[in-house]
DNA sequence: TGACATTAGTCACCAGTTGTGACTAATTCG
DNA sequence: CGAATTAGTCACAACTGGTGACTAATGTCA
């Protein structure tokens, strides 16, 4: 067995790190001069033994210049497709970056609306497709919008967010109801004025404990 | 770079293929000679550039005789448990084997039912538990009870399926109103007279389209 | 200064969905 | 025959979610 310090494992970890920018998803890719300049997910062979969570923040942590707000897996990929590695298999994760994070200068690094992402290898675009639909997918299952916004915001800014990441409008008395039902936020006794219109209240995220939503039965799959 | 053909990843599949037995879930075990008997998950180190799926559709089929009815990944893990290869890493899959599916002869596979699973190792423990998550986690998404029953079954039988696979009882009205509303199945002109009571019409599997069930904002997530 | 545009926040109604108990139907058993 | 048993349906009450219209508080601009 090869020396243990500089062992690698056959495997990669790619991330797809998503964000909010002008309200559009945006998704961070860096340029690697071992790519020939080309665009690609951060992504790195980790070490053994490794936790493999621990890897992906780790990878980015260094992307991002801060900690993501939030990360999870999707899976292991090994198609016949591509990957700038020659690794048999990748892992992929999904992460978010807060809301304004600005890439680290240093110009390897730049924020891509989901709408205009230019050619990545084709292993990692099945991997960004993924993330953004586990995303979506999560949205109702843990706060993952709270994570993109400041300490305290507007409830029309959490809104909007829902919307952005849901990728559909919401009814302002439906959101709200929803979100009381939930239990979610609570009012500070801070209000901001932006601009025109009447002040909006702040609040921040501080979830409650709550029966565990015993809904019926649903057979809402698309058969 | 190694011979092609005699290289093996130096990663496992390994799956946790369960059905019902008996009114419970239960999994299936192999003893392996190799591993000084003791019981473990059916996996393998797949050759190289195979297709994840592929693999696990391979090791599932080996070891119930027949082709599993559904299979999907659960993902990849890298904790410090161990397993019995002494991979890096091990993806997992849960995988469903129709109902009465008995075991390959050959004594080397059993059925345990999971309130009762004997010891196997840490790492694929880990894999049946969050296999079982998922499984009742896709309930609502695919046509997962369906693939366990025959191809013809009475609406108490599939209610019963249903009920085993989430953990829960139904309301008879409520279930047959959902699965009503869902176009999934349709009713044969046949009658199972199961012993005592009224004879209970048979139905099969035949799911039409429908518009997208478009349901409202739910913030349902236990934060 | 006062009308108006603009954004925040609330309300009440209605339509649809879901939980539930009670009912009818068809069979076996004694 | 009547009781027991299982299948299948119905109707009503309670709840949920979509929606438009309302009030509130601010800035803008004539």
């Amino acid at each position: 067995m090869p020396d243990r310090r500089a062992r690698r494992a056959s495997y990669t970890i790619d991330v797809a790190i998503l964000t909010a920018v002008k309200n559009q998803l945006a998704v961070l890719l860096r340029r690697s001069p071992e790519l020939r300049e080309k665009w690609s997910l951060p992504w790195d062979t980790p070490g053994v033994d490794e936790p493999l969570a621990t890897v992906a923040a780790k990878i980015a942590q260094d992307s991002l210049g801060i900690a993501p707000a939030w990360l999870d897996q999707i899976g292991a990929v090994a198609d016949g497709r591509r990957h700038p590695a020659e690794s048999e298999i990748s892992i992929g994760f999904v992460s978010l970056a807060p809301l304004g994070t600005p890439p680290p200068v240093g110009g390897n690094h730049a924020w891509f609306p989901l709408s205009d992402v230019p050619q990545i290898p084709p292993r990692q675009r099945a991997i960004l497709d993924s993330g953004v639909l586990l995303l979506r997918y999560r949205m109702d299952q843990a706060p993952v919008a709270f994570r993109l916004l400041p300490s305290t915001f507007t409830l029309s800014e959490l809104q909007q967010m829902y919307e952005l990441l849901l990728g559909k409008k919401l009814h302002k008395a439906s959101f709200r109801r929803a979100l009381q039902a939930a239990y979610l936020v609570e009012p500070t006794d801070e209000w901001r004025s932006e601009g025109r219109g009447r002040p909006a209240q702040l609040y921040r995220y501080a979830p409650r404990k709550r029966r565990p939503a015993q809904r019926g039965i649903r057979l809402d799959f698309v058969a």
